[in-house]
DNA sequence: AATCTCTTCAACCGCCTCCGG
DNA sequence: TCCGGAGGCGGTTGAAGAGAT
């Protein structure tokens, strides 16, 4: 997700709010659904948009986040401060993918899949019996230092209360080799493990929770490929 | 100058997930 | 548990402009 650069209610509408809204059509003649009120705003009119063509750096970094993603193109603009998924996947399918050709077998790179948002049982045991679906199980951000099983009638969690124990839950999740679908099985282990975790540790827990830059697993696991990647 | 073809990119569409009632 | 509204996403479309003939 991207951050906003405004300080934006993410909450219900308020009555006020929908009298200012009303007003604002009214005055204006604003005759648009909420969805292309949206996209205009997200797409074009927010004020930290980037326009103008890629840089360099840019478009490979997006070549290397289409390879380990593929077309999640909100997971690559992400990436790209200043880019909207629209324009990433414009730029793609207009100027890339004709260029690209078939990546080389030697990479073995597997596309990260969606996952849902919330773990479906608590960490400590989640490795053996877990992941019934084909979606990995993904946690919520650690920065909310509790993860709430999903399963309903269940409301167990983990305990973040204790820096040990957080560190160790990241650990867990990335050092697991016998988790059957999820965490560490979709990554390239050509690169030190220790050496992402001990550094990636740190990022989580001052990146995760003073800015909540990692939202999900999964963009962990895109800094560990990208981490792969570079490091080789 | 007129017409055709190609390129670009904003907008639309349909689907999925989440959440609250 | 079900249902409907809202948010979000990727795929696709089509208008407008640029370039070629």
């Amino acid at each position: 997700m991207e951050a906003p650069s405004l300080s934006v209610r993410k909450c219900a509408w308020t009555e006020e709010e929908d009298i200012l809204l009303k007003k604002c059509i009214e005055k204006y003649g604003l005759n648009r659904c909420r969805k292309s009120c949206r996209l205009r705003w997200l797409n074009y009119l927010k004020p930290d948009i980037k326009r103008g063509a890629f840089a360099d750096d840019e478009v490979d970094l997006m070549i290397r986040l289409h390879n380990l993603l593929g077309n999640r193109w909100s997971l690559i603009a992400g990436r790209l401060p200043g880019r909207t998924a629209n324009n990433v996947k414009n730029y793609w399918n207009t100027y890339l993918r004709k260029k690209m050709v078939k990546p080389s077998p030697k990479l073995n790179i597997e596309v990260i899949k969606p996952r849902p948002l919330n773990l479906s049982v608590p960490l400590d045991k989640n490795n053996k019996n877990n992941n019934n679906d084909s979606d990995h199980a993904a946690a919520s951000t650690p920065a909310s230092n509790s993860l709430v099983s999903s399963d309903s009638g269940n409301n167990s969690s983990y305990d973040f209360s204790n820096d040990n124990n957080e560190i160790m839950w990241w650990k867990n999740m990335l050092m697991n080799e016998d988790e059957p679908q999820g965490f560490g099985n979709n990554i390239n282990h050509s690169a030190s493990r220790d050496q992402f975790i001990n550094e990636a540790l740190g990022d989580v827990r001052t990146q995760a929770v003073e800015e909540d830059n990692y939202g999900t697993v999964d963009e962990l696991f895109i800094d560990f490929d990208l981490w792969n990647m570079l490091n080789p």
